[in-house]
DNA sequence: ATCATTGCAAACACTTTGCATACGC
DNA sequence: GCGTATGCAAAGTGTTTGCAATGAT
């Protein structure tokens, strides 16, 4: 597998310790954090790490295609790793993001109704396989 | 068609001046206003109106299912009035939301790897058929 | 020494809350 | 007159910006 460090080179961005550590965050998480989960997740090991840098270093890595913001149902970015095209599945109850691999209807590149698209997002909500469990088991 | 008045008192809600124009504001904008969007479109009309009032009664009418609250791509909520299942597109150069009424594949209420789908929602965005226009004549 | 990166503090935008005033029956 | 609705001001989030301190070559 390709280091982060080769990633971060190869866009020309230079390799700084908190670059490479938040995004073998969004690497080896893949749970959709906001700027602030992936905050929270790296100040304990990093104190100095400030909020700035993460905003400032994922809003970098978005420009450079090394990662997507999503702004899935609530008023928040969410970010993630995976570039291959993919359903979103948000839990009501838990409120975790799932990625589906199922394929779906690609309208991508498609003229639809003579507009243009680009990008096809399919997001699903309801309760995931989890809490339907719990419920049962009251 | 039925009237807003109407409407309102079918959802135990008091025809306020506000609450009226607010709701017919919806109907009949199909722009899937922001909060904001609501406020300028009617605080010439209505010169006192606060954007409290805005917010409160668009939160109340999305509690009573009068309106749904969408969240599509930027970190805003959207209102929109109609409550057909239906597409999203976005157009990313001049920011217009259009419905499209084509069908989608329809997960509701199926199970999917094992999450119960509650909603469906598909998000298309690109450049519009006005914006595509606009670009070849230059 | 120079240029890029970091991170604090302040500013911002969107939204909610507390509470006093005004309205409607 | 009493309960509800309104709307100002303040607080609360998530995010961005200005800028000085720090780090890398």
């Amino acid at each position: 597998m390709e280091s982060i460090v080769e990633i971060l080179k190869q866009n020309k961005i230079s390799p700084s310790i908190q670059r490479v550590r938040i995004l073998e965050f969004l690497r080896d998480n893949r749970i959709h954090p906001t700027a602030d989960m992936v905050y929270k997740g790296l100040v304990d090991e990093m104190p100095t790490l400030s909020k700035t840098t993460v905003y400032n270093t994922l809003k970098l890595f978005v420009e450079k295609q090394i990662l997507v913001g999503l702004t899935l149902f609530e008023n928040e970015v969410r970010y993630e790793y995976n570039m291959e095209p993919h359903i979103h599945f948000k839990c009501t109850k838990c409120g975790k993001i799932y990625d589906l691999d199922r394929s779906f209807d690609f309208y991508k590149d498609e003229i639809i109704d003579g507009h243009k698209v680009e990008e096809h997002h399919v997001n699903l909500k309801g309760i995931c396989s989890n809490c339907l469990k719990t419920e049962k088991n009251k």
